[in-house]
DNA sequence: GATATAAATGAACGTTCATTCACGTCAATG
DNA sequence: CATTGACGTGAATGAACGTTCATTTATATC
């Protein structure tokens, strides 16, 4: 996941997966540790504690989930394609990097004041992008919300529920389930929703 | 929020609550013996272990809500008004339930495998019910989706999300939330969504 | 009012936790 | 070749964890 071999980047790997199954306060220091194959003190020569790599992971998310969804984001487009254009790669981010998203989800409430406000700021920047497209869509007329905020954290909390069942090993491929998501997140502010070209 | 002042009652009230703000493993049993009053030994007159709380109060919300929301359907209705039912008592559920709704989304790794046998299977019982819902839109050609199974894990963790940010004390009232997200949920299916008459 | 049962106490148990530290190793640098 | 600094080890630290237990206190039963 994350490029390189340093023993920092495997230690981010290993924790992200460990704090992914269960959770920040579940997994021990020793675990990590043991996961990168090093003695438990050898992590802190790449993080002053524990709470660091929690805060490492997540921002490492925030500016990866970033690039991918909300900086393409073409304010030339029309509310409907801009949103289904936010929704398509964000769904795709979010099966690609479901340990990242499950994190940002659930260990919110495990970060510690300092790592926290930037983190939520940039959660806020997130969520506000999304709203801002569904508030342009509703002054069109092209979707039928009575509450663009309420309305934005549906839709992404619908989103998020992807990484806790979806595993690369079932049934469905990816390119179906984001298909089906695209759908359900467009109907779901009542844009119109167009199956895409065979090909 | 349970009925009675027992002790029990007052540890599961508790528990409750400091499990949905920090997570079953962020909690110690100290810290829930000292929100009821309590020395910390004194608990083990009435639970024979933490995990035993968890289990206690999930199971608890599973059988209030499975009452509240899967109970009262009425197989005689249309599909359309089926699922407005469903999604209108499941949200008012949520709302009125948060801690409850939080817990059952987020500890489920948290459970021991006795425990979650029984729980998982009234969990799949409580998705089941949707799902047959949204099959029965499907064929009679009222709904919009590609995947039943999708589309009611989509709308279940929509619906499990308002427990996120919602509090009573906010500036939207109940009802406006609850009518809010039956119309998001609706829509996303692609049921026809009119709103409610005047009072 | 004596007795049985339930509930609460306060201290302790062994274990695990995050973190620290003195010390070894070894590649890169001057 | 000597030195440095980054990295890893293995043992140790004090604190916190879930749980146990002998004992005391409260409540109910006869």
């Amino acid at each position: 996941m994350t490029t390189g071999h340093t023993t920092k980047n495997l230690i981010r790997d290993a924790a992200r997966s460990l704090f992914a199954e269960h959770g920040y306060n579940g997994v021990s220091m020793r675990e990590i540790a043991q996961d990168v194959g090093k003695h438990p003190g050898g992590i802190y020569n790449h993080f002053p504690n524990k709470q660091a790599i929690l805060v490492d992971v997540m921002q490492e998310n925030l500016s990866r989930s970033h690039e991918a969804v909300i900086a393409p984001l073409n304010d030339d487009l029309d509310p409907s394609h801009r949103l289904e254009q936010f929704v398509r790669s964000h769904v795709r981010y979010n099966i690609a990097n479901s340990d990242d998203i499950f994190i940002a989800y659930m260990e919110l409430r495990s970060l510690e004041p300092d790592g926290a406000a930037h983190i939520l700021k940039e959660r806020k920047d997130y969520e506000s992008a999304l709203r801002s497209i569904l508030r342009d869509g509703q002054n069109a007329g092209v979707f039928k919300i009575s509450d663009p905020a309420i309305h934005a954290r549906s839709v992404l909390s619908m989103l998020a529920g992807v990484t806790v069942w979806f595993r690369q090993s079932g049934p469905q491929t990816p390119t179906d389930v984001v298909e089906c998501y695209v759908q359900a997140a467009l109907q779901s502010v009542g844009a119109t929703y167009s199956t895409p070209p065979e090909r």
